[in-house]
RNA sequence: CGGAGUGUGGCUCAGCUUGGUAGAGCGCUACGUUCGGGACGUAGAGGCCGCAGGUUCAAAUCCUGUCACUCCGACCA
């Protein structure tokens, strides 16, 4: 009977709301708190651990391609901002500024900063001189501000942490190959770390990053079927660098412009990471992003022996290299398989009487419950494989889901259709008139062009608002 | 920025209509019994009721103002 029950109290099934299952599992799994400024969270260590294993693991990739990590200031003075006029003009309605130092009123007022390229440019506009400083391949992990008026945990937060990459080159092209390089990388780090599959590609013109000229973008799909943004790339051409005063020299002493990008993945991919592996149990962490790999539960812990043997294993997996805890308190056994569940820890490992006598441990999977028993002695090999294959089984499952929310329609009526009934993206053509896209969005309640789809054959020849000849093809979703 | 709602021990809330000794559950602390799916008993600690005015002999409760947060919209490279 015991297993046909909700095994969790306090978190609010997923298909009843799934806002407040969201709200009550950031909540009961401590990842993050609010703070006294609406907007601004606290990140507590269970969520910030998560924060620290994707910085890692994307700090890695970065420089595997050559990126140099920096930090610039937190502040830009007004006149730097207004430099580039698409930039300030997508950015002045979020933006905080600093309008006094001590009691005295500032001769410019400084924004706190919503993204660093006005201060990248700024930078190399006094100090890149020759073909020979560039390219400028720089990323910084900081925070930014954006003054949101709806704001969410992780999802849509006014300060949040990110990196942003900015980079210049000499050419076009090599700006435009960077581009889509750190694009991949985004894609790979969602794909292989964080276990989230995707559609992804080009945003739409009016979708695009302020000042860009191109934004390349990932769309995870959430398990309530909204798409999240979940990190974009960008490509500004000389358009930038240019309103900067960028200019180097070339090998035959003529002036040139340069050619920059941008790039950045924030925090909200903690948001995804809930929204795609969760449960009506709490958080499903896959093991690469899991701050703890497997924690040890001991049963019947006062008698004898017991927990002599689980801090033995404890000790063990931690010198195999396991991210390991072990949970030694008072509380019952019930509370502590509830707790590792909560907590979204991708394993647990039983040991009790039973299992002592018998040289073997019970590892319990997070995601599917399956409980596998294992040798004593083959525990600390084994648990690796099943860790992997956890993270394996969760990219396809999260994959199928996707699958299986990726729809067509060449007609308006099929779309609204496919928009009432099914969940997900829906693929269709459009003729490039953003009217046209907030038509559709009105009558869909809601679903916008996510990204183009440029590497298959055009499903219809018109668009599916007003009939004219499509020029893009599309993936249309409701979105975060 | 529009609509709605909420501010009372750490958390969730009751009490407010009809003013009169500040409550419950959970959590926390100590001790004891428990222990393979959120155990139980006993004892205990913890609150100028968001803030500021006002009415009153008396305000968590009524009035005015204010601040904050949450949800729904609008907005959101």
């Amino acid at each position: 009977m015991a297993k046909d029950k909700k095994l969790v109290k306090n978190i609010t099934p997923r298909d009843e709301n799934f806002a407040q299952w969201y709200t009550d599992v950031v909540r009961e799994a401590e990842l993050c708190d609010y703070s006294s400024v609406k907007g601004c969270l606290n990140y507590l260590p269970n969520g910030y651990a998560i924060w620290e294993l994707i910085q890692a693991d994307l700090d890695r990739r970065f420089k595997e391609t050559g990126v140099e990590n920096v930090s610039l200031p937190l502040l830009i003075p007004e006149s730097l901002l207004e430099k580039e006029a698409d930039h300030v003009e997508g950015f002045a309605p979020e933006v905080a500024w600093v309008t006094h130092g001590g009691m005295e009123r500032l001769q410019e007022r400084l924004c706190v900063r919503p993204t660093s390229e006005t201060l990248f440019c700024d930078l190399w506009a006094r100090t890149v001189k020759s073909y020979r400083d560039l390219p400028k391949v720089w990323n910084q992990w900081n925070s930014v501000l954006r003054w949101e008026k709806t704001t969410r945990p992780f999802l849509r937060s006014r300060e949040f942490l990110w990196q942003e990459g900015h980079t210049i080159h000499a050419t076009y092209e090599e700006a435009e190959e960077r581009t889509i390089q750190m694009f991949h990388v985004y894609e790979d780090c969602y794909r292989e770390t964080l276990a989230i599959p995707f559609v992804s590609g080009r945003k739409a013109e009016h979708e695009k990053f302020a000042g860009a000229q191109d934004t390349y973008t990932i769309e995870a799909l959430m398990h309530d079927g909204k798409a999240l943004q979940s990190a974009t790339s960008h490509f500004f051409g000389s358009g930038f660098p240019d309103a900067f005063g960028i200019k180097y020299i070339d090998k035959n002493n003529e002036p040139q412009s340069v050619y920059e990008t941008s790039w950045g993945w924030s925090t909200r991919s903690i948001g995804g990471l809930i929204m795609v592996h969760g449960d009506d149990d709490g958080l499903v962490l896959p093991p690469h992003v899991a701050p703890v790999e497997c924690r040890v539960i001991p049963i019947a812990q006062h008698k004898e022996g017991v927990l002599d043997r689980a801090y033995a294993l404890f000790d063990e997996l931690k010198r195999a290299g396991y991210r390991v805890k072990i949970d030694d308190s008072d509380k019952s056994p019930g509370w502590k398989f509830a707790e590792q569940e909560i907590l979204g820890i991708p394993t647990r490992i039983e040991i009790g009487p039973k299992d002592i006598e018998n040289n073997q441990v019970v590892v319990v999977r997070r995601d599917t419950r399956e409980k596998i028993i294992v040798k004593m002695d083959e525990i600390a090999g084994k648990l690796r494989d099943i860790l992997e294959v956890i993270q394996q089984d969760m990219y396809n499952r999260a994959k199928d889901f996707l699958n299986a929310h990726i729809d067509t329609a060449t007609e308006l009526d099929e779309m609204k259709e496919k928009f009432k009934q099914n969940r997900g993206f829906v693929k269709a053509c459009w003729c490039g008139d953003p009217e046209c896209e907030g038509e559709v969005k009105y009558v869909t309640g809601g679903a916008a062009t996510r990204c183009l789809i440029e590497d298959e054959e055009m499903i219809s020849d018109k668009c599916i608002w007003c009939g004219k000849p499509a020029k893009h093809m599309a993936y249309w979703g409701k979105a975060y």
